[in-house]
DNA sequence: GGACGGTGGTAATTCGAATTATCATCGAAT
DNA sequence: ATTCGATGATAATTCGAATTACCACCGTCC
């Protein structure tokens, strides 16, 4: 059966069962129906004949007459496995692993993909997308001409996270940060915090895009946003505490950690001179812990619910093709009510 | 480009190109030689048909002529991301993907197979091994029969992890247990212990059967066998001391984890009462940042490994299709010299 | 002038399985 | 006895790309 010996085709099958290929095929694809009513005979010698010789149909010559081929295309803008990534991924993947597991399809991950400017690229001259039955795209952020690209094509696909229309709206399962973030800084609103703050970049990814905006619907215009890109917790930490702020909203918790810590050595009390709170989980490897009070990300649940969103958009039944799942909420030990001297 | 609107194939091109479908390919592949000489400007006027419409080759299509398909199959007897088993898939996926990468290969994961009797079968009536090029076997156990039958159909695998004969020699990159575990008796042995015992299954899957082989090599055929099985870490920790075991050499890390729990939880003084020495890494989830002595498995490598073997032996350059690899001896702090009274 | 060889393509076939069209047979109804 | 319809199967075609076989044309050399 290996490629060197010919394999065994449905054609040889029929010679040694002394019947037309058309009959073999009918049975294993048992066709009852009105065209194909084959009697329990000859039905049997064919079984017999495959049972015997151990036949297997080529899944890919099938896919040449069929629609479908049972391959979920898995895209990643990075690795999947290495350990800096892998925190991020591995919950999504997780998530589809399982649902692709449920439907019987096989997982298709785009190692091939030839890397340029440092990150992975959908289309290039070997483009092998169309392996796939329809493609997942993961990655925190994705280029617009790409996605562009895939809706011109109408190539079946769904983003795991929200993304920006690109010249048509992007099928996504993506996790509501703005109602998330809104929802958290209003607690700590309730809880009496005047002086609050956004760490982290709050545009460019979607994802702190939504953020930044959950954060300016309940904290109002002029609440102050410290960056974090390329400066040390430290020195975000003598931001903060130099405009006298009571509660940090940090978009990465990696950096949350990374805060909490340059805290911790400099004695400034976390929660009681500092909340800190979390909007979401770590993009980075950030081990940790500490309960910080913020929100998760439901990681797990979105790869699982774009697998059951493109299985719908394959099969012509997608009503909805953008979906926000909301995210999950915790107390944690990390926000508490501003101290009377702040 | 949808499944519904009918895709462009080499004919469109053709019948655009005012050439015949068979200079399309020609072109495609790039055949200057002997049968196929393309003047430039029929070349030219192709390529061009080529870039307008965004044509790219239908992968599967051209896979039935070629022999070649640029995917390798991952067969892993449980699924590989849940947490409960990706601890101990992650390292061997990353050196796969990371090697899989550097070749141009994508990774196709049967996440598809049916599952019986709690374990996912490789042959069923809807055998999809043939999508791949060659597959890549991962798990600690794999039934004999599947085994054979691979062999049988001379289908191109490797197995990450020693196996046994199965109806003829499994192609694999393994670990050496055998020596690794050796090496560390010998060594508990040099530091004087004298009344050692193994712990853990000792037998079923080779690695266990490897350990034991290295562990009586060093040991001695009298050396006791504790089983772990089924039992608490505390049954187990009575076991050894009612021997009076110096040095407990325990097959799985979790299972040494537990031990160091209890022997604490007891008072037990490790490794001042006993020493307990790990032969490997963790199967089973368990997180422990004490520094054990023993050894671990190159996980990473094996993947990496795996993957070279595969390509050496679809491209008929594999010399010796069976390799072990060293595993990393870690001194840590669980081994030192038996105390004086026992 | 016709056999020969190089050039520039095309028609036909192949791969393995699925689908469509078609055919042969038999029993029953007309 | 002829027709009709159900039954049981086969030949031919299809999918998209690659390969093989072949053909038409032009110039040249004997």
């Amino acid at each position: 059966m290996a490629d060197k010996a010919t394999r065994l085709t449905q054609r040889d099958i029929a010679r040694l069962a002394k019947v037309s290929q058309t009959t073999v095929s009918l049975v294993l694809n048992n066709r009852s129906d009105a065209t194909a009513r084959i009697p329990a005979e000859t039905r049997d010698r064919v079984l017999k004949v495959i049972r015997e010789t151990g036949y297997q149909a080529d899944p890919l010559a099938r896919r040449m007459t069929q629609q479908r081929n049972q391959i979920l295309g898995v895209f990643t803008y990075e690795s999947v496995f290495p350990s800096a990534s892998g925190d991020f991924y591995h919950p999504f993947m997780a998530g589809i692993e399982d649902c692709a597991e449920r439907l019987g399809w096989d997982l298709l991950l785009f190692t091939s993909a030839p890397v340029a400017e440092g990150r992975r690229r959908i289309f290039h001259e070997n483009n092998r997308l169309r392996i796939a039955d329809g493609c997942l795209l993961l990655g925190r952020q994705i280029p617009g001409e790409e996605l562009a690209r895939l809706i011109a094509e109408e190539y079946p696909f769904v983003s795991v996270g929200r993304r920006d229309d690109a010249g048509g709206p992007v099928p996504y399962v993506g996790a509501d940060y703005t109602s998330a973030t809104r929802t958290v800084v209003e607690q700590a609103r309730a809880l009496g915090h005047r002086r609050i703050a956004y760490a982290g970049l709050g545009s460019g990814a979607e994802s702190s895009a939504d953020r930044m905006r959950g954060f300016r619907e309940a904290a109002g215009a002029r609440a102050p946003h410290v960056p974090t890109a390329d400066r040390s917790a430290g020195e975000v930490l003598d931001d903060l505490l130099d405009r006298k702020i009571t509660a940090a909203f940090v978009e990465e918790r990696a950096d949350a950690i990374a805060l909490y810590a340059a805290a911790a050595e400099r004695g400034v009390d976390v929660p009681g001179d500092l909340s800190v709170v979390t909007l979401g989980d770590a993009t980075r490897p950030a081990a940790s812990d500490l309960d910080f009070s913020g929100f998760h990300v439901p990681r797990r649940a979105m790869g699982l619910r774009a697998v059951e969103l493109l299985e719908a958009v394959l099969s012509g039944t997608a009503t909805e093709q953008q979906l926000l799942l909301p995210c999950d909420l915790t107390d944690g030990i990390t926000l508490s009510p501003p101290s009377k001297g702040a």
